[in-house]
DNA sequence: CAGAATATTATGTGCAGACAAAATACATAT
DNA sequence: ATATGTATTTTGTCTGCACATAATATTCTG
């Protein structure tokens, strides 16, 4: 019998040493709360409340009456920060810089219309400006704002404030959907990051709504080398 | 007065309308949980509950005694589900396939005995393969394993199962870092992706743990046009 | 007035008991 | 044999209560 456990933290440890430990393997159906929390002296509360955590980071499988499994192919879950860009770049200790390159009223191109779901022809806010990290560009934000979803949106002065950050308090979003991949510079993209046409570029595309309308669609481009790290 | 809300899943999505009518504002303290179990007619734990997972979602902020207040910064957390490249690519309705290129003990480059913590001239299992979707290349997989970690790694034949799928059921980790890029293609790697050297590829670096004691490397390099998707 | 001791307050968590919901296994009826 | 209904098992969650813990506010003391 093991020493009693009643805290969910150390039955968490303690599951996670034995799945680790291989006492319980990968498939393995794991004793049922009710057992558990008898064998470790605490509550079935206890017990549930570390494993659903658990559940939760993809190491458990679990299914009413069917029992408690150890997840055969542990989903690993990165989770990206996607913070303000100015915090990003000040959170390293650089100085951020910021430069508008334009603020007008189009019509976005038939890729941009699709991707927000527009009827043909609306009208947006277009915002390019790029962000500079101890004086070198750091990424071009490419952006579209729907501004019948965004009072004021049209008033504001995006040389002052970035859009970027300008809209994260000001227009709350309900869900978004976002999209990372690599492209070759062209030659706009590589004159305005002072890079080289050609070279590969980190690109993140993101739409955010709210319920069924859409906010903003951003595209940023990053400076060659760009890395974007986190853990598992 | 509120009508009952006695399921945490009912507070946890009044307490998100409210924040999106900005009858709370970022920055606003909000009730406190007795109060709010008061006005809910529920159970300060149900209150909890929604509160705690708001907060884990980056939602709220919450400190003892000093109360829970609306994030001002609602800082966007992108989850990236990883799963097996097999899976990833079956889940698409795509068939499968794989070749394994190379496995051999090797004493890895400079950089990737720095990435592991690793002693120099240590050998390591060096796999090399590509997976394939609809018998095009999709990725290339250039992994280095710890065999001193990894019980019976040398025994296995990676032809027969993928090492990415092999680890993940017998190496299971504590911890790992992740970074996503943008590179180039060389010569190399453009002939495994069938693409154009230059062509802009997406990478991600993966790095994964057992406390310690470093399981495994890997770089996956994905053929041109790769997109890594997901929702906030 | 400064600094230490103490009280207060809000969240964090534990416990026991109860019932709900889902999924399976088993029994029954046609 | 098949379809349907019923029992059982396991997780999911709510309640009411208690105490722990952290952070702040207040009081006391020199």
């Amino acid at each position: 019998m093991q020493e009693t456990l009643n805290s969910w933290q150390a039955v968490h440890d303690e599951v996670l040493r034995r799945i680790h430990a291989r006492d319980w393997a990968p498939g393995d159906l794991i004793p049922n709360e009710t057992d558990l929390a008898a064998e470790f002296g605490c509550a079935r509360a206890t017990v549930n409340r570390a494993l659903r955590t658990l559940a939760e980071n993809g190491v458990l499988d679990r299914r009413r009456k069917a029992g408690t499994r150890v997840a055969l192919h542990p989903i690993s879950k990165a989770i990206l920060d996607i913070p303000v860009i100015r915090h990003e770049i000040e959170q390293r200790g650089q100085t951020y810089g910021y430069v508008l390159l334009q603020q007008k009223l189009a019509v976005p191109q038939m890729q941009i219309q699709l991707a927000m779901h527009l009827a043909a022809n609306t009208k947006l806010l277009h915002v390019k400006a790029v962000h500079m990290a101890d004086n070198a560009p750091y990424v071009i934000e490419d952006r579209w704002i729907n501004q019948n979803s965004v009072s004021g949106a049209n008033s504001i002065d995006f040389s002052i404030i970035s859009a970027n950050e300008w809209l994260l308090s000001h227009a709350p979003y309900t869900h978004g959907d976002i999209t990372f991949s690599a492209v070759a510079a062209d030659a706009h993209k590589s004159e305005l990051l002072a890079a080289q046409p050609g070279d590969a570029l980190f690109e993140m595309h993101r739409t955010t709504w709210d319920h069924d309308i859409v906010i903003t669609t951003v595209c940023l481009s990053y400076a060659p080398g760009h890395k974007m790290k986190t853990t598992l």
